[in-house]
DNA sequence: AAAATTTTTAATCATTTGATTAAAAATTTT
DNA sequence: AAAATTTTTAATCAAATGATTAAAAATTTT
């Protein structure tokens, strides 16, 4: 029972190679996989990567975008909802983003160790400048703090708590769960927890 | 103008490979550094790499091992000091890991990186749970939580937490620069502002 | 069902890359 | 300073790896 997440429509030979690369890119990066290592995962031959794809760079590209987009696509629908206040984005955040890497847990570390190794090229195509500092976010911050209601004045600290409290355990996940004789079962609910207890967490440290 | 940390008695050639191999092992990677690249930062033969060290993958344990001791290593004595209280030693942990961690930013995300690429083999090194369940700072942190100091009851969450404060800004480094235009200064005082903040807001967070 | 097109396969290529070797250069020992 | 040892270098090797090709197989169109 090998089977990573994306398990749907493995129709098309096209498909197939995609959800294999995004098995093996997820769990090695760019630089470990070999495309022998996808075809392999993807029981197809070779020579079809290429055939359907050019390359290897240019499959990794398809499958880094998609990454991206779903990653941040969802991070800017809640940080620009009208409707919802300040603390329920908080709990939304926490919520939505813990199920969402709890499903394909080795995400954030993929993200993150391909931008350290191609900063320029990766981040210019994300707008995360603008999903930030243009969000409907960063006003109810900015009203926040002049209302007294938080005390800490800038939101770089703000965001970088509360996506470090949600982020930060898959990533040490690791060595949390090879240092404490943890099952998955059991990682998996302490996550569960921390969806409730990240915006109580959040409020005391920043509520007025 | 290029030079990282490590620049010290670069004086026998196996010093130079070993400073140089951090530096590139660090910032790639050990599946996307070539030796080439070592030997060419180092401004050496190439062949003078197994001369010295048999292998790449040799080398790699080295670097590997001398960058765990010195990461955790400071930890422990940390965590095992009796003389200090548990609110102290949150506070001595972000000032040093900070202090630590700004010298050589890249690595938190090398360790992480490394040890997803084969956890087995590198955790087998780290006695992390030895370290952490043995210390006087669990013992510090139980006391805490039957004397009703502390809210939260399990140590894991406070560890996680502390930790992500602390290295979850360098991790993400690339993406805050990149999308905020800081520069290194500015990035830097926002780690100093942190060493501050964080034992106020774990307070906050956990204190009863 | 014949022809045309698309997809798949096995074999092979060219480059990259970790490693070795034998000779040259430098250093140390006698 | 001659001999022995250690260190460094240039050349080369072998395996790994991304990619291509030409033929075979499967599918679609006519």
């Amino acid at each position: 029972m090998s089977a990573s997440a994306s398990e749907k429509k493995d129709s098309t030979t096209e498909e197939k190679i995609k959800t294999a690369a995004k098995t093996v890119f997820y769990k090695k990066g760019f630089a470990a996989t070999r495309t022998r290592d996808i075809a392999e995962e993807a029981g197809l031959n070779l020579a079809l990567l290429n055939y359907y794809f050019r390359s290897k760079a240019k499959l990794f590209e398809i499958i880094m975008a998609e990454t991206f987009s779903g990653f941040i696509g969802s991070m800017k629908v809640i940080l620009d909802d009208e409707k919802t206040s300040l603390e329920q984005k908080v709990i939304t955040i926490a919520e939505r983003y813990i199920d969402f890497i709890s499903i394909e847990p080795e995400i954030p570390t993929f993200i993150l160790t391909e931008i350290r190794n191609n900063p320029e090229e990766l981040l210019k195509k994300l707008p995360i400048k603008e999903i930030v500092n243009d969000s409907v976010f960063i006003k109810q911050f900015q009203e926040a703090v002049q209302n007294k209601e938080i005390t800490e004045p800038n939101p770089l600290h703000f965001l970088m708590n509360l996506l470090g409290l949600v982020v930060f355990p898959f990533i040490v996940k690791p060595i949390i769960m090879g240092s404490r004789n943890l099952e998955t079962e059991q990682f998996d609910a302490l996550m569960q927890e921390r969806k409730k207890k990240i915006p109580i967490w959040i409020n005391m440290m920043f509520k007025a």
